[in-house]
DNA sequence: CAGAATCCATTCGGATACTG
DNA sequence: CAGTATCCGAATGGATTCTG
């Protein structure tokens, strides 16, 4: 609410180092910092297009409520598609929209690497 | 606590695509799902050695509390180290471990993308 | 300067039960 | 199948105050 969207960290390091390093508060990085949020994104991205079930059965452990929410959240910011199918029993596909996938890209590395690199 | 850290998604598509996506539940996401999270490992990698009032400005509305609950957080984590010198006044350095740096280099292309991608 | 301590409002997420 | 609705406890984050 009351963040400054704007505040690109200068890279002031003299070590030669040439990142530079914004930091974006708010938006995408909240919605990023709930629960299950980048790896659905990644999931989805694995696996195409995927039904609810099947995300449930790759979360094991994660409520459905909470899941669902975060679904919502996804699409709803233009992450997530989500086609409905008017079958019986019905039928529900979630995948990346563009920007989903392009966040998907960047988001995979660092996930592969979480998971190599837990170390608990 | 009751989640299952092991949950690789099986690339199952039908694409040809050979993307494997894990997601790591737990650990260092929980972690990285916190407030500034992301972006203080950014911040800190990209102006190098840098002292709690940096960051602070750097991250200007966010309260103190909460950014030092977040930065002890990390070094706790083992992707920041603390560096205190017995001057006066006190003068407190934070920087990136070697872990902490593997980590930023997964980040740095994602808060990049988030940056120049927010169009809300 | 660099926080720690305290207190509190809000949010988040899980359990459970129910539905088109 | 694919969720939604409701309820509730836990956790998070912010404001404020104080300190070595």
């Amino acid at each position: 609410m009351t963040n400054n969207p704007e505040r690109p960290a200068k890279t002031a390091d003299s070590t030669g180092d040439t990142a530079t390093c914004y930091c974006p508060i708010g938006g995408v990085m909240e919605l990023l910092s709930r629960r299950y949020a980048m790896q659905l994104i990644c999931v989805v991205g694995a696996i195409g297009p995927v039904r609810y079930n099947e995300i449930e059965d790759t979360f094991g452990d994660a409520s459905s409520s909470t899941l669902s929410s975060r679904l919502e959240d996804l699409a709803e910011a233009g992450y997530l598609s989500r086609e409905q199918y008017a079958e019986i029993p019905p039928r529900v596909e979630y995948k990346l929209t563009e920007k989903g996938e392009q966040l998907c890209h960047r988001l995979e590395p660092l996930l592969e690497w979480v998971e190599e690199h837990e170390e608990q």
